[in-house]
DNA sequence: TCGACGCATGTTAGCGCTAACACAAGTGCG
DNA sequence: CGCACTTGTGTTAGCGCTAACATGCGTCGA
């Protein structure tokens, strides 16, 4: 039998060119079979398939994601378009997003927009659908990538994680309204009278989404409702704002519960009013955002709405994975939870 | 002349199977002539090549990426392995990454491992490889991920970014040692008799690095070079050491200045001094590493080294860029900046 | 006993693109 | 004025793989 022929690359690690043929050959099968192995279909005689795989793993074949992809369509691959990840929430929503993707057999092909912009958004999303991928995750929450999202309609299952607009497409979000409550409800019933709103920036939907747990909390407990405060999520604008407010409750203003849409405003805040000789928890009590891993460490330890950021990102290859086997979906929550510690207490008597 | 055959989809955006034949038939020409303007070369009459491009224009035309990537067994995709993008570090250089990339217009691909294993790294590599990838740039810095890295040989270009082993590859790093040095000197330029070393994971080249650097300049300025702690990089451990040095402190040890490893033990330990009773910098100061957005908030506001970490992302592209070129590259350095803030100061008569 | 059927496998076509060659028309020079 | 050479364009082949059809063989019910 002329099946050892191959014999020209036995354990070939350096120069690569195997293909199916070489695999067929060493097998003494044909091309298809091999396909046929590789793919798990049914009609192949065990032992066939065994001395396939055996060829296989002797040559450490792999095949061709682009041939692959060129013939079905899809290459395996799913198209994160993000922002931002440098913060931490983004961040482990990636992880989390990799993960999965991989264990479902996926690879992860990432584009980070500058801004949510509709050009960009457009662009980054015609790549994906020229590189075939299965499907497109977006994972942006200002409203400008929301409107260039409607405008799309990509060939391919496309679907947003917390893009606090869950009636745009399959979605899957942290309940940034019930976080929001959480918080309030929280400081409500530490007693303080009402509770300041240090939101995101106006352009984020998530931090609407925040402003809008929060009014909705004020509201239905009685409390009035005070003007709001927007930063950028960074711990400078909670410094400033922290400022301000200090200046605020000089001037007799009743200031003694602060919500903060994130933990790094949170930490600028709190500083600030250190500063200003201020007291947390015992003059002001606060809230952040997210759990950051240096939460526990701020001073005091910050009280926050824990997010958690990986599971929406496997939710999210969930998600995909349920569209491309066409079963129908619901828009998903991942619920938050509140983490007290020291940044709350009760309002001085 | 039947130019104008091609009117079935005008300007389609819901059903694409746009090829390049489409082009071709609404232009009026071959789809070699396309692919000739798609791919810039010169042989095209300026008349021509215009007509083409319009074409493109109006149908919204893109080349798949799969088929030009099973001819030319290049997808323009550079493949990234990297770690713990949670972390500040390798999310920012992430950006980096992806940013230069794009710019050069190549995709990211990522897989992100859990450990540095040698089956993974291996894994993760072969999957690229299978992807016709450019390039691999590897983004992680444990010894077992050098290991792995040794072994493999892929038939693409491999560049490594921050890996603590210039030896191994072409390799962009931020300067370790030099990080380090500059933060134990400044710290013996304040009076310090000696300064400790909470360092990362014994696994990680670059917390090695940093111990190096930490000693070397140690011993240059003859000072004693105290026992190594170490950490895991978490806020967490540095909140224990922080425990452990008070008691230290108290026993009658001569600590007054510790360098950590990164910024984020370094706010676990200034916490844990502060509740031992301890002022930092009175009795105690302290420098990180990295300058992390929240490090001017820190209590007291932390002097750190500060990495370009988006910047050796970037380098990192341009190094597979010039190998890709067939230019031979040198390894490179991004040089770290200590930042001076409130957590140093003179050590007390 | 034989045709219908199922199973294991092989053969062929073609995915959309680029590379290599083919060819017609124009240009310059001896 | 013809030959080499350039320029613009078309035609053909084939990248590595999967889908669809073809084939050959054993099994079973009528």
């Amino acid at each position: 039998m002329s099946t050892e022929t191959a014999g020209t690359a036995p354990a070939g690690h350096a120069t690569r060119a195997l293909v199916m043929s070489d695999v067929a050959a060493r097998a003494g099968v044909s091309h298809q079979t091999v396909s046929r192995v590789v793919n798990g279909h049914p009609n192949v005689a065990a032992m066939t398939r065994e001395r396939v795989q055996r060829a296989i793993a002797e040559l450490g074949y792999r095949p061709n994601t682009a041939a692959r992809a060129l013939v079905t369509g899809s290459s395996r691959t799913i198209g994160l378009v993000t922002i931002n990840v440098n913060q931490y929430g983004p961040a482990q929503t990636l992880i989390g997003l990799e993960e999965a993707a991989r264990a479902a057999g996926y690879s992860l092909s990432v584009a980070i927009l500058d801004a949510g912009e509709f050009a960009d958004m457009r662009d980054a999303v015609d790549r994906f659908v020229a590189q075939s991928v299965d499907a497109v995750v977006v994972h942006t929450a200002s409203f400008q990538a929301v409107e260039a999202l409607r405008e799309l309609d990509p060939p391919v299952p496309l679907v947003a994680v917390q893009m606090g607009a869950e009636e745009v497409r399959p979605t899957v979000t942290v309940g940034q309204e019930a976080g929001a409550r959480l918080a309030v409800a929280h400081l409500l019933g530490l007693g303080h009278r009402t509770v300041h709103h240090l939101a995101g920036p106006a352009y984020s939907l998530e931090a609407q989404r925040r402003v809008q747990g929060w009014r909705c909390e004020l509201l239905a407990a009685g409390a009035p409702v005070p003007e709001l405060l927007h930063g950028d999520w960074w711990p400078g604008s909670g410094h400033r704002t922290g400022r301000l407010l200090a200046q605020r409750i000089r001037d007799g203003e009743d200031v003694t519960a602060v919500f903060v849409g994130n933990d790094q405003m949170a930490l600028g805040l709190m500083v600030a009013l250190h500063e200003e000789g201020l007291d947390v928890p015992g003059d002001v009590s606060v809230v952040g955002f997210d759990d950051v891993p240096e939460a526990p460490y701020f001073s005091p330890p910050l009280t926050t709405v824990r997010q958690d950021f990986a599971e929406l990102g496997r939710r999210g290859v969930e998600l995909v994975l349920a569209k491309l086997a066409g079963r129908d979906t619901l828009p998903d929550q991942v619920p938050p939870v509140l983490v007290v510690r020291g940044s709350t207490g009760p309002v001085r008597g």
